[in-house]
DNA sequence: AAAGCGTGCAACCGCTTCCCA
DNA sequence: ATGGGAAGCGGTTGCACGCTT
């Protein structure tokens, strides 16, 4: 009855991955695809569990990864996103060719909810925070404003630009929705190749050399 | 210069779902 | 039909790094 074992959780090696790990881990792939995680490691040489080898191809090695910083654009969809799915970074993801959930949670969770707590929405809901619990958040909010005054921080031009989407929002702009479909599909359009076969290497220049 | 603090991100943990024997 | 392992997923943690004091 059942299966074997994910994998001996003895002996394993755990933490940050070195270089010499990737490099086996990715050339192990190149190479074979990928059929089962459990046997991954051990056909690669590894001292990881498959799920840790999952997780490290998924979020870090994939040629097809975009990184660098999000634009205006992703967060916008991303926020539009999250109210139709609220937390179901993968499938909120998915709507991101060459972003990963983790990524998108990651951002969310540090950079999107601070802005929208800052402009008096709630994160989970969306909806404005009622009056008297964003009493004392509104008076914060004009104090840096005050100190931001005679500046020309990035914050602040940022913040303007997020109040102004987030009047946007709620009026429930359908406009929104259409950038969203637009942006969308720039991004499928510009990863094509890997949608359609994830496995043509070739498109993605001498990765062995890169990492060798 | 260094201690303290905040931030961002990679990786882990544990639960759920799917699928196989 | 059922038990259990694999894969998937979201929440959480820990650490490195940069900034401030």
């Amino acid at each position: 009855m059942g299966r074997q074992p994910c994998c001996e959780k003895v002996g394993l090696k755990r933490g940050p991955w070195t270089m010499e790990e990737d490099d086996k881990l990715m050339n192990f792939i190149l190479n074979n695809g990928i059929q089962c995680w459990r046997l991954v490691p051990k056909l690669a040489g590894l001292m990881r569990c498959g799920k840790s080898c999952r997780l490290r191809w998924i979020n870090y090695l994939r040629p097809d990864l975009k990184r660098g910083a999000f634009t205006e654009a992703e967060e916008d969809m991303m926020i539009e996103l999250h109210s139709q799915l609220g937390n179901r970074w993968s499938k909120i993801a998915a709507h991101f060719r060459g972003r990963t959930d983790n990524e998108i949670k990651n951002h969310w969770n540090t950079k999107i909810k601070k802005k929208m707590k800052l402009m008096g929405l709630d994160p989970m809901t969306h909806k404005p925070i009622d009056q008297q619990n964003s009493a004392g958040e509104s008076e914060e909010i004009n104090q840096k404003l005050e100190l931001h005054e005679s500046s020309d921080s990035p914050d602040l031009k940022g913040y303007t630009q997020m109040q102004q989407k987030t009047e946007n929002m709620k009026m429930g702009s359908s406009i929104m929705s259409q950038n969203v479909e637009t942006l969308e599909n720039l991004c499928f359009d510009s990863l094509q190749n890997w949608i359609d076969n994830p496995f043509l290497w070739d498109s993605f220049g001498n990765l062995e050399e890169i990492f060798s």
